[in-house]
RNA sequence: GUGGGUAUAGUUCAGUGGCAGAACGCCAGACUGUGGCUCUGGAUGUCGUGGGUUCGACCCCCACUACCCACCCCA
């Protein structure tokens, strides 16, 4: 133990019985994107530092100060070395795969989810660490299919409402804008700065920084001085064109319809540069600075950006390290744990307590086994402590008569069974 | 990258310039084939790392590192 390695900065074990509540989350999840029709899709933690570059944006602070990336050494000595880097967010990749497998060809709307870590090098704090993980879906194709419907839109964010739903998550809520295409961006952004350029002097410090770095931002800023003036601030819903006006007005119309609440929000903005038109938040109280446990939007350009064909797309990643922390407080998922604790008694019985196992396992049940140095209270001791629901002993008297001694550890009930009565005896009834 | 806080047993935390502590947990015995309760005993550890002050430092000083919180940014 003179230098024990610990994990590095920013990263974390996931231990029982906290897996347990990961693995719920991450089933209901599947489940429920099967219902909707999404299919998973994995693609590689390492991908060219090129993809993020062209998509996230160059000028982000995930890709100009966040990524994990290195030279990866060339084969030749002539030859130049690849630059490579650990992927901060998993859309880029998905609709890479998209143009590489030309998944264009293949019949309608591609729906795709992913479970999987990404990595980005901040400062750890709460709810935000270097490996993280997100869960995410993209719908993405040609607009032939329908990709660029409003009605896709609604579908994912009511797939979402439901989702948080069917968790138990109380009191999210559901931020909504749209930051328009391209060009209402450009737009936008010229009235913003020309707009800041007489008031700014008056704002925080933060936001004469923002106003020259990243004009968005200071829509961001929670000084609450400054919000008047924000407030006054010309808005991004001004700019929008005819088609996106009514692009975002036909979401919010079925999202009423389908009975999701959500607000209207327009100083929502999203830190990837791809992003178009309806771009969206999941927040939650109780998460300290980090309230928001999903986001996402639409992103009309990447693909092209990407040198790939039009393909228009929509999607959302949440926060899976930030969703679980709030969930943990409001369910107690409880861990797996065993049917039953084979107690094998005195020398020679964990030949048969072993046959035993076997045929226990299956027929389904979940058996940890003990061992025959044990003395009887030891073992059943540690059953009750790592919660198994039964004990069954295998000695000398069981072996010779054929009976089983089968002690409920919950009631203290304890029977004699047949070998054969066991499994049934045993196992939960449903589950 | 910036600011603040913290670092002592497996865990949560007390503590004093002079022998390293509690609770819970863990192991064992009382009880040889019957757990949970009780009692008794045991192991916990480079007191984050490296320097310095001092007769003597877990304690005071300096540096470093890690973690936590916030900023920034984002999921």
């Amino acid at each position: 133990m003179a230098n024990p390695i610990k994990s590095v900065r920013g990263t974390r074990d996931l231990l029982p019985p906290e897996t347990a509540t990961w693995n719920f989350f991450e089933g209901a999840a599947r489940d429920l994107f099967r219902v909707y029709n999404f299919q998973e899709i994995r693609t590689p933690v390492i991908e060219d530092l090129q993809l993020f570059q062209r998509s996230v944006g160059e000028e982000t602070d995930i890709v100009s100060k966040e990524m994990f990336a290195w030279e990866d050494r060339a084969r030749a000595q002539s030859e130049k070395g690849q630059w490579l880097a650990l992927r901060p967010e998993n859309t880029a990749g998905v609709v890479r795969a998209y143009i590489e497998h030309k998944l264009w060809e293949r019949p309608g709307l591609q729906r795709f989810y992913y479970i999987g870590p990404q990595f980005r090098r901040e400062r750890p704090q709460k709810g935000r660490y270097r490996q993280f993980y997100q869960i995410g879906a993209e719908v993405i194709g040609p607009s032939s299919a329908g990709s660029e419907s409003p009605a896709v839109d609604a579908e994912l964010l009511e797939m979402l409402a439901a989702l948080l739903d069917k968790l138990g998550l109380k009191g999210w809520t559901l931020e909504l804008n749209s930051v328009g295409c391209a060009n209402d961006r450009s737009k936008y952004l010229d009235a913003l700065r020309a707009a800041l350029k007489d008031v700014v002097h008056t704002m925080c410090a933060d936001c004469q920084r923002r106003a020259v770095t990243n004009p968005l931002r200071v829509l961001d800023c929670k000084v609450p001085a400054d919000q008047p003036i924000i407030d006054k601030l010309p808005r991004q819903s001004d700019y929008l064109d005819e088609s996106c006006r009514a692009h975002f007005a036909e979401v919010q119309k079925i999202l009423t319809a389908v009975g999701v609440p959500f607000v209207l929000n327009h100083r929502l903005v999203r830190g990837l540069d791809y992003y178009t038109r309806t771009a969206f938040e999941f927040t939650h109280g109780a998460l300290g600075a980090q309230n928001a446990i999903l986001g996402g939007g639409r992103y009309d350009g990447l693909s092209e950006s990407l040198g790939g064909p039009p393909a228009p797309g929509i999607g959302f990643a949440i926060g899976e390290d930030r969703l679980v922390m709030t969930l943990q407080e409001n369910l107690g998922v409880a861990a797996h744990t065993a049917d039953v604790y084979i107690a094998p008694l005195g020398a020679g019985m964990n030949v048969h307590a072993a046959q035993l196992a076997r045929e226990l396992r299956r027929q389904g049940v979940t058996v940890t086994l003990g061992d025959e140095t044990f003395k009887l209270k030891k073992s059943l001791e540690t059953a009750s402590k790592m919660g198994a629901r039964f004990a069954l002993i295998v000695g000398e008297n069981e072996i010779t008569s054929g009976q089983f001694a089968l002690k409920n550890l919950g009631t203290g009930e304890q029977v004699s069974v047949l070998r054969d009565e066991i499994a049934e005896k045993t196992k939960l009834p449903q589950r």
